[in-house]
DNA sequence: GACGATGTAGAGTGGTCCCTCTACCTACGC
DNA sequence: GCGTAGGTAGAGGGACCACTCTACATCGTC
């Protein structure tokens, strides 16, 4: 049960993040599902709840590549935290980040804004607790997103640059 | 005539920033242009020629809102650039980068794609003449994109956060 | 006052899309 | 052997959309 909705979520995901949120029909959906159109709306009755469920499976593995065992020294969680930004744009998507993606493709939605307000928020809160940045957090929000955007222009130049940036904020402590 | 042109690229250029790039149909362009719809296929013969022409109208007015009469000193030009982009967020956009979010609603169109690249390096570029910190394009750049990504969950605060990054960016010149 | 360029108004067409529904299959508990 | 739960396959409805086309209005120029 649980386990096929995993599975559905899975293949939205893949889905989404291949070819954005406006092309792929319903169609095409369950075909990256591998599950019958009908077993695809009985788990998400509406193409609006696929992109929310493939958004939630998504935010848990951002989560996991970007936190799990980083290096315990600040400076060395920084640049590592932001290795990793680097590697899941270059290996999980085409261009950007797929929150604002989904948002951008229909900004009248409120649980989609909720959905990104929650992603953002839980991604610089560990941000800031992992780097021992805590009340820094919209730096850090400020230097993921940039880069974020950058590294499909720039791709490791990005990373470099934001990992400058990110030093000059911890050698001073000016508020 | 290209009166006409530049009157309707203005009314196509609100229609999207105001609603997104998927929603507006084509007779809701119609009204935002304040033309018929044969004088607007006329000028744009497809709805993608309508969002390329929106999005070159936006890049000459972004331009202008963000350079015109800019600060001479590099510190006062770099934080009053930042706070432009703040206020070009506040009054000209309800969320995010109209280019990056052009893309992400048809990501497989290669001149949108062209377009998105040569409005963001020109952005770096004229920044980097601006503050003084040519040859620091990308994490100009880098800073930016993340104001602008950050903005629409924390308006001011991350303008703050924004100009404390690029203070940390021009008191080391490491490189 | 005729004309040509440029505009408006709006109906129609072909196609696509989201979603529903019918009909059938398979595995398992008892 | 049979009911039930949960699956597949896929056709069809109703709505919408990008785009075209016909018919008519306006206006500056000669």
């Amino acid at each position: 049960m649980t386990d096929t909705m995993i599975r559905i979520a899975a293949g939205l995901e893949r889905a989404f993040a291949a070819r954005g949120f406006a092309e792929p029909s319903v169609e095409d959906l369950r075909d990256a599902a591998g599950v019958s159109l009908r077993t695809l709306y009985k788990y998400m009755p509406s193409r609006a709840d696929m992109v929310l469920a493939a958004l939630e499976h998504r935010h848990a593995r951002y989560l996991a590549h970007l936190f799990d065992r980083l290096p315990d020294g600040p400076e060395a969680a920084l640049d590592a935290l932001l290795e990793r930004v680097g590697t899941w744009l270059a290996t999980e998507t085409a261009h950007g980040c797929l929150f604002h993606g989904a948002v951008a493709a229909d900004p009248g939605s409120v649980p989609l804004r909720e959905v990104l307000s929650r992603h953002k928020a839980e991604v610089a809160h560990r941000a800031g607790e992992a780097t021992g940045l805590a009340g820094r957090e919209i730096e850090l929000l400020v230097l993921m997103e940039g880069l974020t955007q950058a590294w499909s222009l720039h791709t490791d130049a990005a990373v470099i640059s934001a990992k400058r940036l990110g030093h000059g904020l911890r050698s001073r402590e000016a508020g």
